[in-house]
DNA sequence: CCACTCCTGCGT
DNA sequence: ACGCAGGAGTGG
């Protein structure tokens, strides 16, 4: 489900809800999310502390709490929500935390439960976490970031597709966001990222990076279920150029949208606007 | 480079 | 019943 632009849009709504209040002692669901669900006393350390506030690094939430805080990551399913204590809990709730004062707690909701929630002990601790990832598309206005990850992108054997979904070249971009920014580029999904000209990196860069702005202004992709941490849905799902778009015509040129399968995922591109060469 | 895995749910 | 789903990791 999330991307830069749906985990940056829980965040933005998830900040002005949690800041300031105190973390109360979570309830969890025992039901194994990636890594396990870490132990009550490794969350310990964190309760009857105040949020101070949140930040993100590609796909990764960060709530930070005085020391420390919570590692989040959503996954292909994953819910952050704040709501009312006695508001009727969705199926797949694992994770309650209380928020004081008043009547609300942060849930994570996640049916698939490919997401995480775990506990940062310190900042030496959350930076190893960004420590294996790429820059943050938003970062890729600077001309520095820029050339860095277009020197790395047009050193790899992989396809244009793979290596944008490889998150230690770029931390954020994820299956809708890749086909979004190759077909703005006008380059082909299954390019080998080596043939890259310089001018065709920067060209698909910065597709990269509008791609994920204007996610963020729309306030993400809802295609199945993902919302904000309010529970509202998305809007972008409305301006998507290829993406689950297969046999509808390209926004351009008119040919049917195309979906091929490409190391286990669906690729969406328009084969008369993304040629191979 | 691909295939396959973790899980549940939904549409055909 | 089957294929597919916004992620990420492993192993061949």
């Amino acid at each position: 489900m999330p991307e830069a632009p749906e985990v940056e849009t829980v965040r933005l709504t998830l900040d002005p809800l949690i800041r300031g209040k105190a973390l109360g002692t979570p309830w969890w669901s025992f039901l194994p999310l990636r890594n396990r669900v870490p132990d009550e006393a490794s969350f310990r350390f964190l309760v009857g502390r105040p949020i101070r506030g949140t930040s993100r690094h590609g796909k990764v939430l960060f709530v930070h709490s005085e020391t420390g805080g919570l590692v989040v990551r959503l996954g292909m399913s994953g819910r952050c929500l704040v709501q009312a204590q006695d508001a009727p809990l969705a199926p797949h709730t694992h994770l309650r935390w209380p928020l004081a004062p008043g009547e609300t707690e942060l849930r994570y909701v996640d049916p698939r439960r490919f997401g995480d929630v775990r506990p940062f002990v310190d900042e030496e601790d959350r930076a190893t976490v960004i420590a294996p990832l790429g820059p943050d598309p938003t970062t890729l206005d600077q001309p520095a970031v820029a050339q860095a990850v277009s020197l790395a992108l047009r050193r790899t054997r992989r396809s244009l597709k793979a290596a944008l979904l490889d998150q230690a070249l770029i931390a954020g971009l994820g299956n809708i966001y890749v086909c979004e920014a190759l077909f703005i580029a006008r380059l082909s999904p299954f390019r080998a990222a080596k043939g890259l000209t310089a001018p065709e990196a920067t060209r698909l860069l910065a597709a990269c990076h509008q791609v994920i702005q204007d996610g963020i202004a729309r306030r993400g992709t809802t295609l199945n279920d993902y919302v904000d941490a309010e529970g509202r849905q998305g809007d972008n799902q409305h301006h998507l150029f290829v993406f689950a778009r297969e046999g509808d015509p390209c926004h351009t040129c008119g040919t049917a949208v195309r979906r091929k399968t490409q190391a286990n995922r669906s690729t969406y591109y328009c084969a008369r606007c993304q040629r191979a060469r």
